[in-house]
RNA sequence: GGUCCGGUAGUUCAGUUGGUUAGAAUACCUGCCUGUCACGCAGGGGGUCGCGGGUUCGAGUCCCGUCCGGACCGCCA
């Protein structure tokens, strides 16, 4: 039997309503000839009067489809007619370009239309089209399935779903088993605030989301799941950022019969496997820090180690010296910016003082050292120090002519929070803080409790169920403000970047030392056994030794492509309300919903 | 809870010490154009200057309030 040609199958597929035989991204010079149905949305469209060019956009790419007026006319009329966003299908010729385009992959060829079917119009969209768009943050988010159609956001997500994906594979391969825990479940006091649920079928009862799985997980290793990974949304009731969704979503894993060096091994592993298989990065072995030294020497426990401009302490060579802002502070520290000195005016620095002095950093002022090229000293305590002093911080500090020093001073821990944002401004100012450079470290040793003022008692720094560290163990009975303040948990981050991407703990497996903590935090026995029971209970049947760690998912999603901003990252994010400005949530709830979960609003001025 | 910045055409923005009919670019519409790919050219339509109040002969502009958006501090175990 004679087969059919090929025009004649296509012409019968098309009637039948495939949409497609190729996408917009994949026809090349080898495709020449070929008969081809493609599917997408008018990206832009260049009309000749005798001809007319159309760009042809799908998930994939972009392809040219040419009408001629002297092949069709009412086909070339038709295509006239189309407009930005319009949803086509076109079936047609693949051929070479007499005029190429380099800059795209589909370049080379071009389709010869011979049918064009309008499968829906659009309103002009209101913003363009474009990696470089013209919308706004409010109008891509209330349009976000336009945004989406936008080059960097779909890139984003699909580099957000490879990650998940290079997660789920190394995970598997090193033996974690994937398990959903519930979503609705109990609120507790401490840590962030809850997401809270109604009970309908329970009146007044509510649920709370889960800030993250943590007591589910460590349930697991009781049960001898021994290796246990989610990639898992959590959710916090607190005020936005950046990078701070209400709802978020992390790597969170957890394992048993293990050490601290077993756990970090594993997820350095991990990071450097999701780097060389998303950037094709080779990371160099993780440097570690403890948290004193972060915080001595960047004032931070996430410190950007893209660049050094480590603190230098100055108390003990410039104290004594009869100048009060260095005699009376707690702490007199310093960084040293290599270079800076001929860059700053007397107007420059007035301008950086000033942007210290800003309520959100509050440095009461800023002192700077200048080595200038020429040999001379510049600062602004010169009536109070001579050059041989200023010369001898500057070998302190490990400046060199052509160096500038800035100086702060006051109560320790403000103060190095201060410089911190010194040192990072100035990191960004130098040019220091590469995207395309990444640095990561575990900070380790982190203090267990933290004294809260506000309510006068200690809370985790972590969260109740961290360890102390093994010699810590027995100062915990001690009950003195100050020992309880030097308590080290068997804690870890990890940053990238000056971003915490990750953090965990070795865990307490053992009911009375859990109890022991629980009382430190100030809980009684009754709302220990209250909130808790369940996990002290599990405790009383062969808890394993475990610990785990939790990656932010969407911040190492922004972080390993060198952003700050994570909603690139979300399909559908939340603004800095917490509201969806695409469907247009939180919203009310009318009265009939209120009663039948019994409650009542009772809204104040 | 607080600090700062912004709101003018569909969009991004400009708008001087308060002073004619509020502009530009882009998008949109119409016409011309056969090798563009940020096409080009000519023409056109498009504004409750977020909202309310006040000061003033006169407010986009100054003041107060309010709403909305953005960044940040607090908060985020």
């Amino acid at each position: 039997m004679q087969k059919a040609p090929h025009w004649v199958i296509f012409a019968l597929q098309m009637k039948k309503g495939m949409f497609r035989s190729h996408n917009c991204g994949e026809l090349r010079l080898s495709h020449q000839g070929k008969q081809v149905v493609l599917s997408g949305w008018i990206q832009a469209s260049r009309d000749f009067g005798g001809m007319t060019f159309i760009d042809l956009r799908d998930r994939y790419g972009i392809t040219q489809l040419v009408f001629n007026i002297d092949d069709d006319q009412a086909l070339c009329e038709e295509a006239r007619k189309l407009g930005r966003e319009d949803v086509v299908k076109i079936s047609g010729k693949v051929r070479e370009r007499s005029n190429k385009n380099p800059n795209r992959s589909t370049g080379d060829i071009e389709i010869e239309v011979d049918t064009l079917q309008v499968l829906n119009k659009s309103k002009v969209p209101p913003f363009t089209i474009e990696d470089d768009t013209d919308g706004g943050d409010d109008l891509r988010m209330k349009y976000r399935y336009l945004d989406i159609r936008r080059n960097p956001v779909k890139e984003s997500l699909i580099f957000r779903s490879k990650l998940a994906l290079e997660t789920r594979s190394y995970l598997n391969s090193e033996g974690f088993v994937e398990i959903e825990t519930p979503v609705l479940i109990k609120s507790t006091p401490e840590g962030a605030r809850d997401f809270i649920v109604p009970s309908r079928m329970n009146p007044g009862q509510f649920y709370a989301l889960p800030q993250s799985p943590q007591t589910f997980k460590q349930i697991l290793m009781v049960a001898g799941m021994d290796k246990y990974f989610q990639i898992v949304k959590c959710f916090r009731d607190e005020d936005l950022r950046a990078d701070r969704q209400p709802e978020f979503t992390q790597i969170d894993c957890e394992m048993s019969f293990v050490t601290r060096e077993d756990i970090l091994n594993t997820f350095e592993g991990l990071t450097k496997h999701l780097f060389k298989s998303l950037k094709n990065i080779e990371l160099e072995d993780f440097p570690r820090m403890s948290y004193d030294e972060a915080i001595r020497l960047y004032g931070s426990d996430k410190p950007d180690t893209r660049f050094e401009m480590q603190f230098v302490e100055l108390n003990e060579v410039v104290q004594g010296h009869g100048f009060s802002v260095f005699d009376n502070a707690e702490l007199v520290v310093g960084i040293c910016a290599q270079g800076q000195a001929g860059r700053y005016s007397n107007k420059d620095i007035k301008k950086l003082t000033e942007w210290m002095q800003r309520p959100q950093i509050g440095a009461k002022g800023l002192i700077y050292v200048k080595f200038e090229k020429d040999g001379t000293i510049r600062s602004s305590i010169g009536k109070f120090f001579d050059d041989e002093a200023l010369k001898k911080w500057g070998e302190k500090m490990g400046a060199t002519t052509g160096d500038m020093l800035f100086i702060l001073a006051g109560e320790t821990e403000k103060t190095r929070k201060q410089l911190n944002e010194l040192r990072l401004e100035m990191g960004r100012r130098m040019n220091l803080t590469r995207p395309d450079d990444f640095k990561p470290l575990w900070v380790l040793d982190f203090p267990l409790l933290e004294w809260d003022e506000e309510s006068e008692r200690f809370h985790a720094m972590h969260h109740p169920f961290t360890s102390p560290k093994k010699e810590d163990q027995e100062k915990m009975l001690s009950g003195d403000h100050e020992t309880m303040k030097s308590l080290r948990a068997d804690a870890y981050d990890l940053v990238i970047n000056g971003a915490e991407i990750g953090g965990g703990s070795i865990r307490i497996h053992d009911r009375s030392l859990q109890s022991r903590n629980f009382d430190l935090l100030g809980f009684t026995k009754e709302e220990a056994e209250e909130q808790f029971g369940f996990l002290l209970g599990a405790f009383e049947y062969g808890a394993p030794p475990h610990g785990g760690i939790a990656f932010g998912f969407d911040r190492l999603c922004a972080v390993m492509n060198g952003q700050s901003s994570i909603r690139d990252y979300i399909a559908f994010p939340k603004n800095n309300m917490g509201k969806d400005m695409m469907i247009d949530a939180p919203a009310h709830i009318d009265k009939d919903q209120l009663d039948e979960l019994n409650l009542e609003l009772k809204l104040t001025e």
